[in-house]
DNA sequence: TGCTTGAGGTAACTCGGGTTACTAACCCGT
DNA sequence: ACGGGTTAGTAACCCGAGTTACCTCAAGCA
C-alpha cells in the first residue's frame, strides 16, 4: 500500500520554482495588473503541474474572507421515505437550489440533516458557507438560533424566519378549487393530517373560494378516514373532490381508494399540491410549487444580505395549477361501475 | 441598519477573559488532561458567551487538517424534474447518505451539480470535505480525475470508479422475474429506455432467469412504444408483465397503459426498480435497492479510506422485493373488462 | 536547605493561502 | 549623473484556530 503522500502546498511549488510564495500565488491565481514574465509564469505552472499542486481550499477561504458557497439546510425526517410527507418536495428544492446558486456563481452545499439529530446554529453557522437557506420544517429552536447569530441567511417555505419566500399557499388552494368548481363539483373536501403553517393556508383558500362561491365548507374539512366511510356509503353529503396537501398524500388517498372500489377521476377528482415527481408519475393534476422560482429569488437575496444589502422581509410567488388527469367533471352515478376509460 | 460587526475571535475572547488564547483554547474545546481552576473556566466561557463566540469553522478544520465532514456529489439532470429518471433515487441517496453520516459521527455535505455544470476534480478535493462519495452518472471523465487526485473517494452505483458499492442488479432482476413467473406468467418483458450499466445487469438477470425457465426472451426487450402496440393489438405474443428499469419508468408505462384502456394489474402486471417515493405512491411492486446498506457501507469505508486503510474495490449487496399491487397473476381474456377489484 | 512535583499558565509556532508594502535592477530622457 | 518610471520580485504580515514546549510559583518532603 503506497503511503499517502503529504499533499503539495504553494511553498513546495514556489520552491520547485525557485521563487517566492508571494510569485506563485500571483501565477496561479492569474492575479492582473502584475508583470510576469512568460518564463518565470511557465516555470511556476510547470511546477505545479508536476507536483500535482492543488489548492486547499480551506486555507484560500479562510484568507480571502469567502467560501464562495452557500448552504442549504433541508431537514429529513428520520423514518423511511413516506411520500405523503412531501420528500419529493425537498429534491426539486435542492436541484432548484442547485441550478440558481450555480447561475450566481456559487457552489452549493446541502446540509441535510434528520431530524433527531439537528444541527446546532454554532455548527452552520461556523463560516463554512458565506451564508444559509433554511427549508422546511427545521425545529423552531434551532431557526430561532440561527437567525439569532447574525449570520445570512433566508428561509424557503414555512417555519421560523425573519426573513421568508414562500408560495402563496393561498392563491394555489384557490386555483384548485376554482378548477374543480369549474368542473361542476360542489362538495370539494379539504384533506390534510397535518396542521403546518402551509396546511392552515391552503385550507383557508379553500375555505374562503367555497364560501365565496356559496358552498358550505362545513364537514369537509376532515382526515380522509372518515371521508372515505362516507364514499364508501354514497350518501348525499359525500364528496366528489377532494383537494390534498401535497402530492403524497394525494398518491395515498388515490391509493386508498382505488383499493376500496372507488375509481379516481371517475368517482372522484383529486387534486393534489407541489407538482413534482409524485403528481407526474402519477399523472395527478397538481398545484405548481414554483421551487425554482423560490430557490432563485432566495438565492439571490441571499446574495445581497452576504454583500451586506438589505431585504425584504417577505416574497410569496404566485402558483399555477398543472391539470393532469386525476379531476374530471362529477359523476351523476357515482358507484356505478361504467366502462369507460379515459381517453388522455 | 446595523453594520454587520466582526465577528469575534479566539483573541477577543481570551482578551476579555484575561488570559492566553493558549488558555482559552483549552477551556473552550474542554481539553482534557490541563488543570484549569473553575474561576479561570468560568471567566473564558462567560466572556465566549457575552461576545457571542462561535467558533471559525474553516480556521480549526485547517488547523486540525480534519473537517469531520464528508460530501457527496450527486448530479442532477439540467431539465426539469423527470421521474423516469430516478430522481427519488438520488432522494434516497442522499437520505441514507445523511444518516449514515451522522451515525458516524460525520456531517454530510452534498454536493449536487446540474450535468451542465459539472464541477472540477480540484473544487471538489479542495479539502472542505475529508472524502467524497461519489453517485451516480457523474460525468466519466470528472469521476476519473478525482480519483486520479489520489483523493479518498468511492462510488455508489455505476460509473467509472476504483472503489464501488453497488446494488445486486442481476439478483434484483432475477427476483423480479421469479415473482411473475411465480404469479404464472410467461411472457415477461423488460423495458428501458437506456442503456446504463445499471441497465445492462438487470436486463442481464431478466434474460438469464427467462432462459433458466426454458423461455425466450426473444422481442420481449423492446421499448414501450413497440410493446404498447402489441398490448393494443392483443397479439398472442404480448407480454403480460413488464420489468422496468426503475420506478419512475413504471410509473410513466402503467400511466400510459391505463390512458389506453389496459388495467394494471389486471391486464398486465409492472414491476419497477428502487422502490422508494414513487413505488410507495404507485402501490408499486418493486425490487428494492439497498440504499440505506449502500449508504452506510459508503460512509463506513469512506471512513476507513480517511484513515488510511484499505477496502475492497468492490461490494455488491443484496436487493429485496417489495410486493405492492402492480403485480397479479395474469388474466386470460386479458382485455375483457372484468369488474373486479384488487383487495389489499 | 535543597529537591521534586504539580498546578496554572503562556510565547511562539503551525496549518496553507492571500496581501501589502517595499526593494533592487534596469531603461529612458535630459 | 540624476530623477522618474517600469519590471520583477520578495519579506513580512494576515486570516483564526490548535499545539508544543516551556516557564513560574507554591506546596510537599527528606
Amino acid at each position: 500500500m503506497t503511503v499517502r503522500q503529504p499533499r503539495p502546498t504553494l511553498r513546495d511549488v514556489a520552491e520547485a520554482a525557485g521563487v517566492s510564495k508571494t510569485t506563485a500565488v500571483f501565477v496561479l491565481n492569474d492575479r492582473p495588473g502584475f508583470s510576469i514574465p512568460d518564463e518565470t509564469r511557465n516555470r511556476v505552472q510547470s511546477a505545479a503541474k508536476q507536483l500535482g499542486y492543488r489548492r486547499n481550499g480551506l486555507a484560500a477561504a479562510l484568507s480571502r474572507g469567502r467560501t464562495g458557497s452557500i448552504g442549504i439546510v433541508v431537514s429529513m425526517l428520520s423514518a423511511p421515505l413516506n411520500p405523503q410527507l412531501g420528500e419529493d418536495y425537498l429534491l426539486g428544492i435542492i436541484l432548484g437550489a442547485t441550478r440558481a446558486a450555480s447561475g450566481a456563481g456559487l457552489r452549493l452545499t446541502t446540509i441535510a440533516y434528520t431530524t433527531d439529530n439537528p444541527p446546532t446554529a454554532d455548527e452552520v453557522t461556523d463560516n463554512r458557507v458565506d451564508g444559509l437557506i433554511l427549508v422546511g420544517i427545521l425545529h423552531e429552536e434551532v431557526a430561532r438560533t440561527i437567525y439569532a447569530t447574525g449570520f445570512p441567511c433566508i428561509t424557503i417555505g414555512s417555519g421560523y424566519a425573519e426573513r421568508r419566500v414562500t408560495a402563496d399557499n393561498v392563491g394555489g388552494a384557490v386555483q384548485a378549487v376554482e378548477h374543480l368548481l369549474a368542473l361542476g363539483h360542489t362538495r370539494i373536501a379539504y384533506a390534510s393530517p397535518l396542521m403546518t403553517e402551509a396546511d392552515r393556508e391552503r385550507r383557508q383558500g379553500w375555505r374562503e373560494t367555497m364560501e365565496r362561491h356559496g358552498l358550505s365548507a362545513d364537514g369537509l374539512d376532515q382526515d380522509w378516514e372518515p371521508l372515505l366511510q362516507r364514499l364508501l356509503n354514497g350518501t348525499a353529503d359525500r364528496p366528489t373532490a377532494i383537494f390534498c396537501r401535497n402530492d403524497g398524500y394525494a398518491a395515498f388517498l388515490i391509493r386508498s381508494a382505488r383499493q376500496n372500489g372507488i375509481r379516481v377521476p371517475e368517482d372522484l377528482s383529486v387534486v393534489g399540491f407541489d407538482s413534482g415527481v409524485i403528481a407526474e408519475a402519477m399523472d395527478l393534476t397538481s398545484v405548481r410549487n414554483p421551487l425554482p422560482e423560490q430557490t432563485k429569488c432566495a438565492v439571490d437575496m441571499l446574495n445581497r444580505l452576504i454583500a451586506g444589502e438589505d431585504v425584504p422581509p417577505i416574497t410569496v410567488l404566485p402558483t399555477e395549477l398543472d391539470i393532469r388527469h386525476s379531476t374530471a367533471p362529477p359523476s351523476h352515478a357515482p358507484r356505478a361501475r361504467i366502462d369507460t376509460q379515459k381517453e388522455p
